[in-house]
DNA sequence: CTGAAAGCGCTTACAG
DNA sequence: CTGAAAGCGCTTACAG
């Protein structure tokens, strides 16, 4: 059975179908016994409007596109949380795309988009920044990226603390007597890979220790890339004795490593993370991280989408501080080290 | 600046916009030429078509909505993933939404896909059914539930085998040598707790091991519900030796409060969760668990959902089986136990 | 092979 | 306060 029109309800009612539209959008034109009246109706008959007919006069689509590399990253989901929950709150929908990393998906998302017409765009932690600088060039839809790759001067961003994050963390490190602390970065030297590593390097400055480039290792933001890179750490005449990672699952990749060679952590090596993902607690050990505000950012990055929307004027470039945690993945070293 | 429209490309390609149309849909009554000198055009003007309108004719969306409790659940993440990816495959966009487990949002999102005229939808592990019957009775969209409450006969579902799921788990703690197994469930009774739980009757039965009402606790599915029902557990005059958990998430808990408690696990007690979750291998110590192929499991509820779209005979109810991962939270009890 | 016309379900000036 | 009319951007019979 095919769904009811406003053109069904205005038959029921004996009105004419704008006032059929008038009454169920509230206009205060109608008088309120026939808009109640109307409004009963089309209760009764399930009457649902139809978002594409109203979005093709108004131009709007009440809908937000938002790009992941993974929804099954935890940081991505926590955020996409975020996303939704707003959006829920201001009748927005949420259009979901993974782009895997790949140039050619992420080009299709676009495409997608831009066909929906969604009113916005949200782009968390991509690596391709390019292709939605063109797209806003030639769209006008507004873009918010999150934990992105170099935000232009056309894009609107919400971000971590990066640099105070890599410094909470390494000065943490400093502060429980470390003096050989190691780094282990993304590969793809990312934005955010650049200011936590800059982050760790100012920390080393102020505590007067020396910066040695064999104490930097990459890995690929994920466990399998994380324990390699302390494979090689491990592999020094001189190892660390504590490890600063770019993130969470970088940790997890650089504590397995650590276990395969039978030492522990942190009675040998001392090891931060970066997120503060939800099983950052569960881990064995529990690990000392700096947290990032994920379904906070998701929110700020909707409602800095929304204010775009409606024309306010915006923080062009929001950021966010992020808290260190402090559980049991680190502590002072060893006193022979 | 506004988007171009079909009679844009019109204009510049001297044709009328039914020949545009034809040409970019790639029908075949239009010569090739024309049609190549159209598709030029449209490409070099960026033109996109416009999904409402096109959906306002033809009334299909190529859009699936998805309902799940929360994206941030680790498992809804992984399901999510393979239904959007299986989604691309097929052009089909995917709208998510949170239900939050309020039966008020979970309304809300109803409506809005009634709006969206979303051509189908999946609901994952929703402990609120009735809702969705409702709406099918209503609308006509196809409805497919993954590890939902009673598919019933309206339902298409697709279901992981809680059953042999929860044999296999028991059946592993009985072939150590364990002969008091306790079970925490879910305490909302839900389905799949159901069937876990029967799967732990059977595999008691066979190994001719009686069934002690105080071995089974309730949780709520996450690490803070496990944790006290661990404890009741722990509290028993005569404690098990090995729990089996209605998912990896109570698994968490229950081994927060054995440590707690100052006991070891394997050694002390053993535990199985469900799920295998990511981080299942990172917990400490690594979960054995049974596997449910998540990803795999939503793409065949998005495939289900397309064959019930174009008319094509489905199989109403797809069993997918889990498996068994052993990993270091299981061992044989204590020689005095 | 191509075009003119109708229509999908809405909103919104324009009249009255 | 209400209605008739136009139009958003498409697709698709219907003619030719």
């Amino acid at each position: 059975m095919k769904r009811s029109s406003i053109k069904d309800i205005a038959r029921l009612a004996r009105v004419s179908h704008s006032t059929v539209s008038r009454a169920l959008s509230g206009s205060t034109l109608i008088s309120p016994e026939t808009a109640g009246r109307i409004r009963k109706i089309a209760e009764e008959s399930g009457y649902r409007p139809s978002a594409a007919a109203r979005s093709l006069v108004t131009s709007r689509t009440a809908t937000i596109g938002v790009v992941v590399t993974s929804i099954a990253d935890p940081f991505a989901a926590e955020v996409v949380l975020g996303i939704e929950d707003a959006a829920n709150d201001h009748d927005y929908s949420v259009i979901l795309a993974n782009s895997n990393a790949q140039p050619e998906r992420e080009v299709r998302v676009v495409r997608a988009f831009e066909e929906r017409r969604v009113d916005g765009i949200i782009v968390t932690s991509s690596r391709v920044g390019a292709i939605y600088v063109d797209m806003l060039s030639q769209t006008q839809v507004p873009i918010v990226l999150l934990n992105n790759q170099h935000p232009s001067e056309f894009m609107h961003s919400v971000m971590i603390d990066n640099v105070a994050g890599g410094l909470d963390a390494t000065r943490h490190l400093v502060g429980l007597g470390h003096r050989r602390i190691a780094y282990i970065g993304d590969r793809f030297g990312c934005q955010s890979d650049t200011e936590r590593f800059g982050g760790y390097r100012s920390a080393l400055d102020l505590a007067y220790l020396p910066f040695l480039p064999e104490y930097v290792a990459h890995g690929d933001g994920k466990p399998d890339g994380g324990a390699p890179a302390m494979e090689s750490l491990l592999s020094l005449p001189s190892p660390p004795t504590a490890v600063f990672c770019y993130n969470d699952m970088t940790a997890l990749g650089a504590i397995r490593a650590i276990s395969a060679r039978g030492l522990r952590v942190p009675a040998d090596i001392s090891i931060v993370g970066f997120d503060d993902l939800f099983f950052a607690q569960y881990s064995a050990p529990p690990l000392t991280t700096v947290r990032q505000p994920m379904r906070d950012m998701g929110r700020l990055a909707l409602e800095t989408l929304l204010q775009l929307l409606s024309g306010a004027a915006t923080q062009p470039n929001i950021k966010v501080p992020g808290e260190l945690i402090v559980r049991q993945s680190t502590s002072a070293p060893m006193e022979n080290s």
